[in-house]
DNA sequence: CTTAGGG
DNA sequence: CCCTAAG
């Protein structure tokens, strides 16, 4: 069974209501938010019936509704916006400017939260360069991600092992994960290895499916058996749709769609899929609204706002450490902060005034995203540890300073806004075009242009692909906190657990792209993943070359701590380091002469061709 | 800014 | 992960 959100009497056809073609005349009108619809969390049980979800499934979702907006631009860069561009162009209602722009908005705010919520069901992608090249080329206008290439060529790992790098032993590896030999505990186990984060499910069938999903980077996952052996799912005889393996669950309906359609038509699948997911995503929404109304301590005046949102804590960290360098003459000296003051200068935060009901003025700022006006309290922020002085006092008396208290505000709306609550500071910067894409509906589109033709359509592809069971990662950025430092030391990051995922992608990217070239691959491959700088995929394959040529630990007493790297993937960083004279210092006493050799072949051959393909 | 390597 | 040196 699986979580979904429903719509009581409603189905897939009200559901595509809310697609992008139809969606356009809904979603231009501003009230849209009142949707009469009444939305529900609820369960699809095995045999179709519809129940009450669970707290741990709404935790679940409410997870996906904190981080909503983490990836949404991506979204919409890998798939949304290019249906968007595909459907204006023959649609006669292009030249609306306005509500054509209110429509991207609306769009990617769903698509973002669809996202999240399609990666934890869906793994609709495949990492695989390859398989974004032919798809970029073969379907310009369509939906990047015909989910039928990536059953064929799910697993791309193996097949660029064998294909291009000869690598005969790759395939012979029995790097099996039998999935239906494991308990719900292991299972669970592997869930956190392979995307990162906990789950609180307890289907066996739809943990092993996610893991198989997750780990072949297909959706196109047998439903009767799960093993995967070269991040392959390893398929049975014919599977009958109703038969499973358990015995006791009964086929999950959504899942089975999902395979149906998976083998459907390819084109039309990923538009249905979408559409379900954006109705799903709006339901989501609305689910956020009421759950914000109900459970925090917002003022009333939010309630009525469009997307009502309370921030993160991470979020709440943040703002908390930035508003704190403000008052830190020492910090506010450093460059990086320097960096930090600049903003766009098309962003759309300003400080607003409010005059409540009660005479009461507040101040708000206005968070304009995609035209749309989201007042948040200026102070309504919860300060951990140190006090501060009260930047209401500080702005009544001293309306003079207000210029730089919106200046920080507006930084950390764009740290808000263009991811989640990762990363602060240092990326900021990288990511305020994220940032503005939102901000500027208007220019969405310019932008996406100038995207797909500077970057090359290896993005769109790539971030649709490959970022899925990243969702799982950014659903735990919450934890995941920069320490302010309070004495002059750096922040730290919280030790973020490499998923499956993430390996498999970096290895994939290094087979491509050679090693050493981490900016090309975080580029390529973790364009999504705002953490992983190119320098942890530098540390990670350091890591991993070390474990991939230790001798498999013979069995020490303790548990692993993680999961360990499936041999499978192992074996494919020992073939690339050693096709790179890339070997662990201690273990390649002899031989130092290959060095420069592969290195130039590197370079020169196109054993890698990770450039930019047109 | 990106890499490489040590810590 | 962090930090730093070096290109």
């Amino acid at each position: 069974m699986e979580t979904v959100v429903g719509v009581e009497g409603n189905d897939e056809g009200q559901v595509e209501e809310t697609g992008v073609e139809k969606g356009s005349s809904a979603l231009s009108s501003p009230k849209q938010i009142a949707d009469p619809v009444v939305y529900k969390l609820v369960r699809v049980e095995g045999d179709g019936r519809l129940v009450p979800a669970t707290d741990d499934e709404v935790m679940e979702v409410e997870d996906f509704l904190e981080d909503d907006k983490s990836e949404m631009h991506e979204v919409a860069d890998g798939g949304q916006t290019v249906r968007n561009i595909c459907n204006g162009g023959s649609s006669p209602g292009k030249n609306q400017l306005e509500s054509s722009g209110l429509l991207k908005s609306e769009t990617e705010a769903d698509t973002g939260k669809v996202n999240a919520q399609l990666e934890e069901s869906f793994p609709l992608s495949a990492p695989s360069f390859n398989d974004n090249h032919i798809n970029q080329s073969g379907s310009t206008g369509e939906c990047p991600k015909p989910p039928d290439n990536m059953a064929e060529s799910g697993s791309s790992a193996s097949a660029l092992c064998t294909g291009s790098s000869s690598n005969p032993d790759f395939s012979k590896l029995k790097g099996e994960i039998c999935l239906d030999k494991l308990s719900i505990r292991e299972l669970h186990e592997v869930f956190k290895a392979t995307f990162g984060r906990e789950t609180t499910v307890k289907d066996k069938l739809w943990l092993k499916r996610r893991i198989a999903m997750g780990l072949t980077n297909s959706c196109d996952v047998s439903t009767t058996t799960f093993t995967i052996k070269d991040n392959k799912l390893l398929k049975n005889a014919e599977e009958e749709c109703n038969q499973n393996v358990d015995g006791s669950v009964t086929q999950d309906p959504a899942v089975v769609a999902t395979d149906v359609s998976c083998k459907d038509s390819p084109t039309s699948h990923g538009s249905q899929v979408e559409d379900h997911q954006i109705g799903a995503g709006k339901k989501l929404r609305n689910r956020s609204i009421e759950l914000d109304s109900g459970s925090d301590h917002l003022p009333t005046e939010q309630r009525g706002a469009k997307r009502i949102r309370r921030p993160t804590k991470r979020y709440i960290e943040e703002l908390s450490e930035v508003e704190s360098r403000d008052y830190s003459p020492r910090l506010m000296s450093s460059p990086k902060n320097a960096g930090l003051g600049q903003m766009s200068p098309r962003s759309c935060v300003r400080p607003v005034r409010n005059v409540l009901s009660d005479g009461r003025t507040v101040v708000t700022r206005l968070d304009s995203l995609g035209g749309s006006g989201v007042h948040v309290p200026y102070v309504s922020r919860v300060r951990r540890s140190r006090p501060r002085k009260n930047v209401m006092a500080l702005m009544k008396f001293n309306p003079s300073s207000m210029g730089m208290a919106a200046k920080l505000v507006k930084k950390a709306l764009v740290v808000h806004s263009s991811q989640t609550d990762d990363d602060i500071g240092d990326k900021v910067l990288k990511k305020r075009s994220s940032a503005d894409q939102i901000q500027q509906p208007f220019f969405a589109e310019v932008e996406k242009d100038r995207q797909s033709s500077v970057m090359g359509r290896i993005e769109v592809g790539e971030n649709l692909g490959l970022r899925q069971a990243d969702s799982s990662g950014d659903n735990s950025d919450d934890n995941v906190v920069t320490v302010p430092t309070a004495k002059g030391g750096r922040r730290r990051k919280h030790h973020r657990a490499w998923t499956l995922v993430e390996v498999m992608k970096l290895v994939e990217g290094v087979s491509k792209c050679g090693p050493g070239r981490w900016s090309e691959i975080k580029r390529l491959a973790f364009a999504s993943y705002s953490y992983r700088t190119s320098v942890d995929l530098k540390d990670k394959w350091r890591n991993l070359l070390k474990a991939s040529f230790a001798q498999t630990p013979p069995d020490d007493g303790r548990k692993p701590t993680s999961m360990p790297i499936p041999e499978p993937i192992l074996v494919r960083v020992r073939e690339l380091a050693e096709m790179n004279a890339q070997v662990p210092p201690n273990l390649s006493s002899s031989k130092p002469t290959v060095g420069s050799r592969n290195l130039h072949e590197t370079r020169s051959g196109e054993k890698w061709d990770c450039g930019e393909v047109k």
